[in-house]
DNA sequence: CAAGTCTAAGCGTGTAGACGCATAGACTGT
DNA sequence: ACAGTCTATGCGTCTACACGCTTAGACTTG
């Protein structure tokens, strides 16, 4: 199966394609993503294993978190489609949705455990007592084009 | 669903690619497409089948054959999109050598009728007899990037 | 109209995908 | 060790798709 009919059937279906877009942002971990699209937890791993396989993203452990980002392109065929995918969901609402709720919820200091304890501790701000997420943030692998500015 | 979720889906798939490649060149009749991608009839006819659908393709009826081209790209993502195909199909060996069969076998005077009709009767070139093939050519919709030169 | 060419579609089969539910695994902090 | 959080995977189900075989339609030419 050649490289572009790999990524096309990867790229053949809305919940890929969404996380696809939010992966655009920078490097996420899983129940964000969850969260941010509504989905349960066992859709959204399988559709991001289906992703990995597809040679579209790359994931990283971090503790108890598994962390998912975009591969980078190594071919110019695969820099074109992420660039033409990011011109794409820009110009489209749903995703231009996702996008804001992904930095609403960003914010809010997600991953989820963050908010829950920042909230019940009522911590103003700071560094949370909790755990510290490294979340290493926008990369530069989705074509150059920024989906939403920072 | 979202145009670009129809088009992705419709890309899905090698036999459909090759097709789209193929008509890249310009208008082709189905029959032509099934020899030179050396499918079977109703393959052929399901994958186009599916590449209207995705609103990929349209179709005319001339006489007892239908030709096939690529539906004028409305949309900006749509657009990019054929281009993006264009941009991969040439850097591809694949998709290359099923462009120098379809010349091959249009030099050759297909559809397949009037390729028959002019060896068994040996009529050298002029308008052979038999049916004449209103073929439209080289479109320019496929992203103004001529995948083989003429 | 009869023969020939091309195209569409019905039927059957096998495979892949999409989803939820439930469970097991990985890791952390107490 | 244990509870809590996140992630992967097995199982079952339903749908979509890919393919070949075959038949029926659309049209042309003799």
């Amino acid at each position: 199966m050649t490289e572009l009919e790999r990524s096309l059937k990867g790229l053949a279906d809305v919940t890929r394609l969404r996380i696809i877009n939010l992966l655009g942002w920078g490097e996420l971990c899983g129940c964000d993503i969850q969260r941010v699209l509504e989905a349960s937890q066992s859709n959204v791993s399988r559709h991001l294993t289906y992703l990995k396989h597809a040679g579209l993203v790359n994931d990283r452990r971090d503790g108890f978190r598994v962390f998912y980002r975009l591969a980078p392109a190594e071919s110019e065929t695969r820099k074109n489609l992420l660039q033409f995918l990011a011109a794409a969901f820009r110009r489209d609402e749903g995703f231009r949705g996702d996008l804001r709720r992904l930095k609403g919820a960003i914010k809010d200091g997600a991953c989820r455990t963050v908010t829950l304890k920042t909230r019940r501790r009522a911590v103003p701000a700071s560094r949370a007592g909790g755990q510290r997420i490294h979340r290493k943030g926008r990369d530069t692998s989705f074509g150059q084009l920024p989906v939403i500015a920072p």
